[in-house]
DNA sequence: AACTAGCACAACCGCCGATAT
DNA sequence: CATATCGGCGGTTGTGCTAGT
């Protein structure tokens, strides 16, 4: 059966995000979360795709976003992980707090990759291409093939993943605002009373995939978004959103 | 100073599985 | 059961930046 395009290809903006634009979506969900990703844009005045709205959420703005370098346990773990799983980069991203699937896989492909290729290390198998031990070729030499989802998962669970180190975590939690400069400004336009309310960071011990949205959402009370669609014929300008380019222009952000 | 090549990373595309109708 | 829709995932591309010449 023929997809449609997850959106109306006429009238998306697509390229890079503005500041605004960011600006926006972090308001809405902030103050609504995300029920549904395809009534995202509409209601908070984006000419995006819902889809473009959760991946700049989810790789960018969301505030438990680790930024920066991997650590060098973290590395470790991504080279050790990606042995067991291959390029399940989701799976992988679960086990690194503040980690996303996108910035690990850009990392694997353009610095940890090249890195085990130097040091003699089949990045696909995690064996040594010349077949002789290397010291990190003996950690990471477990195959995708040789150890089973299920195996990984009860692994998971009894806690034997190794975890990266307490510092890292620690400056997970503290990035809640987010030390890069073009993000953390606008995390800082917003009330601190409300970034506190809506989000509980967990402590360095635990895992991120416990950070939950504490505050009160709309749809708690039915356990449905039905009223967001209720506004999805709402024209995008009702909410402001008609000077978007030229705010573009004025932050001298380039028009694609 | 100008040009080029390579790098880093944000964003897009297309597919898949789950779920709803 | 068939089809439509959605969220999510992994692969790939495009663009800005930087280092090297």
């Amino acid at each position: 059966m023929g997809r449609r395009p997850c959106c109306d290809k006429l009238g998306v903006k697509k390229g890079p995000w503005s500041a605004e634009e960011d600006k926006k979506l972090i308001n809405f969900i902030l103050t609504n979360g995300h029920c549904c990703w395809r009534a995202v844009p509409k209601l908070a005045g984006l000419l995006r795709c819902g889809k473009s709205c959760r991946l700049r959420w989810t790789n960018y703005l969301r505030p438990d976003l680790k930024r920066g370098l991997l650590s060098e346990s973290e590395e470790q773990l991504v080279i050790d992980l990606h042995a067991r799983l291959g390029n399940r980069w989701s799976k992988i991203a679960a086990m690194l707090p503040g980690r996303t699937d996108n910035e690990i896989k850009n990392l694997w492909n353009t610095h940890i990759k090249k890195k085990l290729l130097k040091i003699g290390i089949d990045p696909v198998t995690h064996k040594p291409m010349d077949q002789q031990e290397s010291p990190i070729a003996s950690q990471s030499t477990v195959t995708a093939e040789s150890r089973s989802d299920d195996q990984l998962q009860s692994q998971e669970n009894e806690g034997q993943i190794p975890s990266c180190d307490n510092t890292s975590a620690t400056e997970a939690s503290s990035n809640a605002g987010s030390t890069d400069p073009p993000i953390s400004h606008l995390w800082e336009e917003n009330s601190p009373v409300l970034l506190d309310e809506l989000w509980q960071f967990p402590s360095s011990e635990d895992d991120y995939s416990s950070v939950v949205i504490t505050g009160q959402m709309p749809w708690d009370d039915e356990g449905s978004c039905e009223w967001l669609l209720d506004y999805q014929d709402f024209g995008v300008g009702d909410f402001g959103s008609e000077n978007l380019d030229g705010e573009r222009s004025r932050n001298g952000m380039p028009s694609r």
